[in-house]
DNA sequence: GAGTGGTCTAGACCACTGT
DNA sequence: CAGTGGTCTAGACCACTCC
């Protein structure tokens, strides 16, 4: 059994602090006042305090105040979805607009959003994407940029899709950003090139995030992100989109079904 | 833009150094030594390197010497195995037995495991496993826990499953952990009991790991866990079985494949 | 027992926040 | 501008590993 340091006990004693004397919101005693209370240096109790903000129980930047944090809503995405999506594309217009598949596919609940942002360029495509979709390595594809910021600092989403050009170009409003949330999803605009989808695959990892996405999203650092690789194939076989999609893991969950065939 | 510590440019000079000048396997530079070629204090040096080790780069105990980290093999789970095990089922035991599902199951090449352990025993449902199972909180379960460990501090995995109780004890062979792994795997095991499976479920999250899981497991600190809740459902509509399944992020990728109804 | 990584105290400095 | 969190240097100590 390691030892631990004194700073991890400090926290685990400020972790205790806080389900006993604190609510989600309050504000967290400074650094000085932590340090006299438990009779350690303020360096310790410095450290301690950024323990704890990796673990996603304070949060707060440097030079600010330190918070105890609220627990993001969570939020859950299923696989089941993509059928209903599919179902949904041959409706009228009404009834697609109605269904919420972009709020399904952030995975986020859109009472939260605060500002949502789409960006839509035509660029070389990365090696892996091209990879995927099989094309030539630096051929052209449309990639799509969607960023969601909430309320409160209780995160952001940026994802990122791409669509082979010489496909996405036979429609040329899906290179329009304004258009954009897309009425019935991708599901609905593969329709509009005459692509009918056969099968979605979600490759799904998890890895800390980049240091950029701390900075410019609300993530606390110490939380790892869910990254779902979701790969859309057409009934031709061939894949028409590649889509990644990270999910800040304190408060998403992926949920997929698997129905198997019956023996009868 | 946040200004970087300086411990942050330092670990981001070591790691182009290791991707530069050393291998996997070799010995990174002592904490004195890199402090003398930066011309820092140890203390900054010693940060870097605790920085690099938490992103998997580096590897090495306190008091040991700090290595190169060997990245481990990758390994992929996916769902389409659900449908091949259920398959498996009817066929004979010799067949089962060739087809390596535990293997599968615990997303771990059985060419790299070193030791493989089982426990099963009968414990009050924990409430979040009797909640899902739709039994009595505290009711009896079969509990079966898979130990993993693996060569060469590849790391280690920890499974836990659930069965009620008055289910298994239908089948007393299935309390009996020599028999572990059985052949054909807990979809077998389940056809004993009479139950035919309808469909798998995955809840995916991920996690740091515990402080239990960095000692016990070779897990590096820093690298997250993948966390699959696999529920499995009876033809009866009634969950059977509960496994959390724990996955080094570093190392897994899981696959689900959802194939989509075709219009026609 | 020498060397190593890790941590604590101490004092100083900096950037940023809030008022 | 005062207060806050964060970091660097400095020196010391400890537990552990390796020989």
């Amino acid at each position: 059994m390691a030892v631990a340091g004194k700073y991890q006990e400090l926290a685990a004693a400020m972790a205790r602090l806080v389900e006993t004397e604190l609510a989600p919101g309050d504000q967290f005693p400074t650094v000085p006042e932590l340090a006299e209370r438990f009779g350690v240096h303020r360096n310790t109790a410095s450290r301690a305090v950024q323990h704890l903000k990796e673990q996603g129980l304070l949060s707060g930047k440097g030079g600010g105040k330190t918070w105890v944090r609220v627990p993001p809503a969570p939020t859950v995405r299923r696989n089941t979805r993509y059928q209903e999506e599919k179902d949904l594309v041959l409706r009228p217009e009404a009834e697609r607009r109605s269904c919420g598949v972009a709020e399904w596919e952030s995975g986020i609940s859109l009472t939260t959003v605060y500002e949502d942002t789409a960006r839509h360029d035509v660029v070389d495509a990365p090696d892996w994407v091209a990879e995927i979709l099989e094309i030539e390595p630096g051929a052209k594809v449309l990639r799509r940029t969607r960023t969601r910021r909430h309320r409160k600092g209780a995160g952001a989403s940026c994802s990122v899709s791409y669509l082979p050009y010489e496909l996405a170009s036979r429609n040329p409003e899906l290179f329009d950003e304004s258009r954009d949330p897309w009425p019935g999803g991708t599901m609905h605009q593969l329709h509009t090139l005459g692509i009918e989808v056969d099968r979605i695959e979600d490759h799904v990892t998890a890895s800390m995030p980049t240091d950029e996405e701390v900075a410019e999203q609300d993530i606390p650092p110490g939380v790892p992100v869910l990254r779902d690789l979701k790969i859309t194939y057409a009934t031709s076989g061939r894949a028409v989109e590649v889509a990644a999609l990270p999910f800040p893991a304190d408060r998403a969950k992926l949920v997929f079904v698997t129905p198997l065939e019956r023996w009868s």
